[in-house]
DNA sequence: AATTCTAACTTAACGGTGTTAACTGAGCGC
DNA sequence: GCGCTCAGTTAACACCGTTAAGTTAGAATT
């Protein structure tokens, strides 16, 4: 019986191994600049030999976001000890956009890259649990906002709260990973646009915003 | 004479059936999807008959955003008349994500695609024109809005708070052209989260803010 | 009118891609 | 020892973007 586990251990092993090799080349390269040879070289198998792991290359793609959504989770979850939900939700913001462009690479890949209507039930089982969905921990902080209602009567919708402000920050942070270097532009910091964008929008939803400028963490005298 | 004008002529109207063809590809299947070979196939041309027009994919599919951009100014330029500049930045945010949704491969190429430091210094000579350029109309009604004390102190920085409002529309929009069908997120409606998302954002940003939910002009008989 | 020249376009090919079908070979149960 | 399972291989297919070398219609030159 034991053989059967140990064959098992191999096996989960080897496809550790291809995705570890795919993660690092992906997020350096991007998805279409890196090929299933190349993935293949890296560990020195032969290119076919994914394909007894994984069913083909956007599905061992999909298998290294799901882990990645896990990861920007455990960022969040960080922040459960902040108790104000208001403040929370400025950090999560905040977090969000440098993990966006901390690995551009793999926030490309999550929340950039379309993928046809990908949900095997398996994935969805674990919809809503705060240890790996992100959305779900912003949603709560939402949710405890509104029940203190922070929020103006007409963003109390809990899940339409969230969707905007996720759209906020997906906005500042994509919108600097495609654009950032577009010289059309006379860009801003992207850290004073962060700030401006999450200050506004929350300012915006809030019932009675402070009437000073947001408090903002870089408490020391000027930023720059 | 007559006879350089007429081959000029002629090489011109091949450019532009070549480019009338990419456009309708690539807007309906994708960058990726649509190869060289199909445009050709389209137009019944030899694939490296393209080539002689245009350095390569990449150089054809830059030159077909650069129009584009000219078609959004266009849109834009339509809303000059409303003069109210706080209405205007409102409508100019409406009308930018329907232009997503609508055109969604289009704006994917020319919102969501990285293209490296494309400028040759000829594309930048129409910088700032507001017939063609779409981010310095709607900044120009930020200007507006700023001479007239229209934002708070802390908004009063034309660049700034125009690269603010242009990310939460393009939050908006992208989140939607790439995670709108997924099912992980319970989305609510797009014109929700699109007038929630502007509003909240403006009214963030405004010195007075009116009090009411903002009288949202439910336009003529339904988007869809 | 015959020749040369130009330039739009084609054919053939190169090195790359994702993916499949058929094979190999080691290690297990019998 | 025999056969089976199955991770991994080799070879191939159809496609991709792109280039080098032709072809050829028609204007320009003689």
């Amino acid at each position: 019986m034991g053989v059967q586990e140990r064959r098992e251990r191999e096996r989960d092993q080897t496809r550790a191994r291809i995705m570890d090799a795919a993660r690092e080349l992906f997020a350096r390269h991007g998805y279409d600049a890196v090929s299933m040879r190349k993935i293949a070289e890296a560990i020195e198998y032969s290119p076919t030999a994914i394909y007894v792991h994984f069913q083909d290359k956007e599905a061992l793609f999909r298998e290294l976001c799901r882990a990645d959504f896990g990861r920007l989770a455990g960022v969040f979850n960080e922040l459960a000890r902040v108790k104000d939900p208001v403040e929370r939700i400025g950090r999560i913001g905040h977090d969000y956009i440098r993990f966006a462009l901390e690995f551009p690479n793999h926030y490309r890949l999550m929340f950039m890259t379309p993928l046809a209507p990908p949900p095997d039930a398996t994935a969805m089982e674990h919809k809503g649990n705060p240890d790996e969905d992100a959305y779900a921990i912003l949603k709560l902080a939402v949710t405890e906002a509104i029940a203190q209602k922070r929020f103006r009567p007409e963003y109390r919708n809990a899940e339409l709260a969230t969707q905007v402000l996720w759209a906020t920050a997906h906005g500042v942070a994509s919108l600097q990973i495609t654009k950032g270097n577009d010289q059309w532009v006379d860009w801003r910091p992207i850290e004073d646009r962060s700030s401006a964008a999450l200050g506004a929008i929350l300012r915006g939803m809030l019932a009675d915003p402070p009437t000073l400028p947001k408090p903002h963490k870089a408490r020391k005298a000027g930023a720059k």
